[in-house]
RNA sequence: UGGGCUGUCGCCAAGCGGUAAGGCACUGGAUUUUGAUUCCAGCAUACCUAGGUUCGAAUCCUAGCAGCCCAGCCA
C-alpha cells in the first residue's frame, strides 16, 4: 500500500541469511565481523563490506565485530588501528563486539599443537625458494617436502623451539598437512606459522610472540571463537574457503569442547567494489600518501573515509551508496556518477545556501549611491522556510563571477553580457553599461545600472531570463577554496602497468582571491553549504581559521548546460 | 590448456519456470529570482552464443564463447 517505502533490493547473501534463518542453522542467530587488516586507512571499498556487514547483522537483530586481522606486525600499527576504530564509528556503525586477532594467539597456538598431535601439520625447513619449488604449478602437482613424514614427538618439540625463539627468522615453518596434488593451490600444504623476531603493535602482546600465524589459519578459527555465523570476504577468498573449512573441520571436536555453545560459521564471497577514476588498493593508496601525490591519507582527492569526509561526504551519503551499489559475485565497475549522486542528493536537503564568488570580477552600479547599502533576509534553502534565513547587504560595489559575463556570449548564453540584463540572486535586475580593459584586453571591471523596480519583482514589459550570484565588495569576506577534481584521468588506473600514468595533472586547483558573503565568516569546521550556482562546499577541518577560511568543494552542482 | 567464480539496458541491479523491478546516466517537456531542485514522459519483444526440455525458459539441461581470481614464510 505504502509508496514511500524505500525499496532495499535483495541480494545473494540476504537470501542466504533467510534461508539459513528459515532452517534454523545457527539457533536462529546471525552474527558478522568486520575484519580490517590494520596496514593502512580505510576506505570506500570498505565501507562497502562495513555497511554490508553491520547491515546483515542489524536486519537480523544480531551483532557485528571490529575484528583486527593483526597477524602480520611488520605492516601494522596502532596509529591505523585508531583510524580504522575512528572511521566506523563516524559511518555510523557500533560493533557488537572489539576484537584483535592476536589477542587469541595462545588459543591459535594450542590448536596449532592439536593439529600437530593429529598429524595434520608439520614443521618443514624448506626456503621459500624451495617450498616454491615443490609447490607445483597451477597445472602440475606439487612434491613432498622431506620434512613432511617428520614424526609427531619430532614436530611438537620443534615448534616449542620455534616458539622459544631458538630460530632465525625463515629457518623453519608450521604447515598443515593436506595434499600436494591438490588441483587448489591453496591446499597444497599451506604454511600456517612463521618465526618473525618483532614485537606486535598489539600492547597485551608486544614482544611474547616471535612466531605468528598466517590468515587463513587464524581467520576461520576467529570467526569460530567469536560465534560468526556468516563470514564474509571478498571474491578472492573464494579459492581458501576448502581451506577454511578443513581447518575448522579437523579442529572441530576442540572447537565444540571450548565453545560448546556454538557452530561453525560459513564464508561467503562478494565481489570488492570498484569505482571509476580512482584506486582501492591500500598498497597504492599508501604509495600516494608516501610519495606526497597527495597530502595524506585524509586528501580530499582520496577515497579513503577520512578523505570522504575532509571533503565534505556525509555518512549517511556513503551508505546510501553502499546500499545502491548492491552487492553480487560479478565483477563490476561503479561509475562515479553514483557517488556524486548520492552527495548531491544528501546536501541538496541539508546544506544551507550562500553566495560565494570563486573567481571575482568587479561591477559598480553607477546609479547607486556612493555610500548607501541595503541588506536583505534571504532563505537559507528555497524549498524548506524552516531553515531560516540569513542577513545578505548590496552595495554600489559588486563581485560577480568572471565566467558570468561574456563579451562574446555563446548562444543561449543567459548571463551577462555588454547592454545586457541579468539578476542579481536575491536583488535587482542590473544591467552592463560598460566593459573596462586593461592594456592585454583583459575584462577588469564592470560599469553598470539597476532597476530599481525590480527588487522582489519581474520587470515589465520585458523577460530577464539570467540569474548570477554577487556579493558586495565591502561585505564580504576572503577565503581560499580548493576545488577537487577526480585523481585520476583513466577511468580504470588499476589496470594500467602503472596507476601513476593516469593521473590527472589537475585533480586540484587552489584559489586564494574567492570572496564569500559575510554570513559566512562564522562557519564552522566541516560545516557543509550550497554555494549557489557553483557547488557544495565544506569547511576544511585542518587548515581553515576563522580569520583565513579555507573551504574544499564536495563536488559541482549537476549543470544540464553545455558549454 | 589445473582449480574456483562470473556473464540481464551505456553503468549498476532485481528476477529463482508463467511471459523483463528499481537506481545512475541519457533524451524530451513543465515549473523555477540557483542553467540547481522538483515534476511529468521516454529509455532491453530482450536476458553471452547455439542447441534442447516444456503449453510456456533470463530462469531447467547440453555444448560453446568471453571475463575475473589463484603458484607470499601478505591479508
Amino acid at each position: 500500500m505504502s509508496t514511500t517505502e524505500n525499496t532495499v533490493s535483495s541480494n545473494f547473501i540476504r537470501h542466504i541469511i533467510a534461508a539459513d534463518l528459515a532452517a534454523n542453522k545457527h539457533g536462529g542467530k546471525v552474527a558478522t565481523r568486520f575484519p580490517p587488516e590494520p596496514n593502512g586507512y580505510l576506505h570506500i571499498g570498505h565501507a562497502k563490506s562495513i555497511c554490508l556487514n553491520f547491515t546483515l547483522a542489524a536486519e537480523n537483530q544480531g551483532g557485528c565485530n571490529l575484528r583486527f586481522d593483526d597477524t602480520n606486525p611488520e605492516k601494522e600499527s596502532v596509529e591505523y588501528m585508531e583510524a580504522i576504530e575512528r572511521d566506523v564509528a563516524w559511518l555510523g556503525f557500533t560493533w557488537a563486539g572489539l576484537y584483535h586477532a592476536s589477542d587469541y594467539f595462545d588459543k591459535l597456538y594450542e590448536y596449532a599443537v592439536e593439529l600437530i598431535k593429529l598429524g595434520l601439520a608439520y614443521v618443514d625447513s624448506s626456503t621459500p625458494e624451495q617450498m616454491r619449488a615443490d609447490r607445483g604449478t597451477l597445472t602440475e602437482p606439487g612434491k613432498a617436502s622431506a620434512d613432511r613424514g617428520r614424526s609427531i614427538e619430532e614436530n611438537l618439540a620443534l615448534f616449542e623451539r620455534m616458539r622459544s625463539g631458538e630460530f632465525a627468522d625463515g629457518e623453519y615453518v608450521l604447515r598443515a598437512k593436506i595434499d600436494m596434488a591438490s588441483p587448489n593451490i591453496n591446499m597444497r600444504d599451506p604454511t600456517i606459522y612463521r618465526i618473525r623476531k618483532v614485537p606486535h603493535p598489539n600492547p597485551r602482546v608486544g614482544d611474547k610472540w616471535c612466531v605468528y600465524p598466517m590468515y587463513d589459519y587464524t581467520h576461520c578459527l576467529s570467526d569460530a571463537f567469536e560465534g560468526i555465523t556468516h563470514s564474509i570476504c571478498t571474491l578472492e577468498f573464494e579459492d581458501h574457503r576448502p581451506l577454511y573449512d578443513w581447518v575448522l573441520e579437523k579442529l572441530r571436536h576442540k572447537l565444540e569442547q571450548d565453545f560448546p555453545w556454538t557452530w561453525l560459521p560459513q564464508q561467503i564471497e562478494f565481489a570488492r567494489l570498484q569505482l571509476e577514476y580512482t584506486i582501492v588498493s591500500k598498497r597504492k593508496l599508501l604509495q600516494l600518501v608516501k610519495e606526497n601525490i597527495v597530502r595524506g591519507w585524509d586528501d580530499p582527492r582520496l577515497p579513503t573515509i577520512s578523505g570522504l569526509r575532509r571533503a565534505g561526504f556525509t555518512p549517511e551519503a556513503i551508505r546510501d551508496f553502499c546500499e545502491r551499489i548492491g552487492v553480487t559475485k560479478k565483477d563490476a565497475w561503479i561509475e562515479m556518477a553514483v557517488l556524486e549522486n548520492c552527495i548531491r542528493e544528501d546536501l541538496n536537503e541539508r546544506a544551507l545556501r550562500a553566495m560565494a564568488v570563486l573567481r571575482p570580477l568587479k561591477l559598480v552600479i553607477e546609479n547607486w549611491p556612493e555610500d548607501a547599502s541595503e541588506t536583505y533576509q534571504l532563505a537559507n534553502h528555497p524549498q524548506k522556510p524552516a531553515l531560516g534565513e540569513r542577513a545578505v547587504t548590496f552595495a554600489r560595489e559588486i563581485f560577480i563571477e568572471q565566467d558570468d559575463f561574456e563579451e562574446h556570449p555563446p548562444k543561449d548564453f543567459k548571463r551577462l553580457i555588454p547592454g545586457g540584463e541579468v539578476r542579481l540572486r536575491g536583488s535587482y535586475v542590473i544591467k552592463c553599461e560598460q566593459v573596462i580593459k586593461d592594456e592585454a584586453g583583459n575584462v577588469v571591471e564592470l560599469r553598470g545600472s539597476y532597476d530599481p523596480a525590480t527588487l522582489g519583482k519581474n520587470p515589465e514589459g520585458r523577460k530577464v531570463k539570467g540569474v548570477i550570484h554577487w556579493v558586495a565588495a565591502a561585505h564580504s569576506v576572503a577565503a581560499e577554496v580548493r576545488l577537487y577534481d577526480r585523481l585520476f584521468a583513466h577511468p580504470q588506473p588499476d589496470t594500467l602497468d602503472n596507476f601513476l600514468d593516469g593521473l590527472n595533472p589537475d585533480s586540484l586547483e587552489v584559489l586564494t582571491d574567492c570572496r564569500l558573503e559575510a554570513s559566512l565568516a562564522l562557519a564552522s569546521p566541516e560545516t557543509r553549504y550550497q554555494f549557489e550556482r557553483v557547488g557544495y562546499f565544506c569547511v576544511d577541518a585542518v587548515d581553515s581559521r576563522p580569520e583565513a577560511l579555507v573551504f574544499n568543494r564536495t563536488v559541482t552542482l549537476r549543470d544540464g548546460w553545455t558549454r
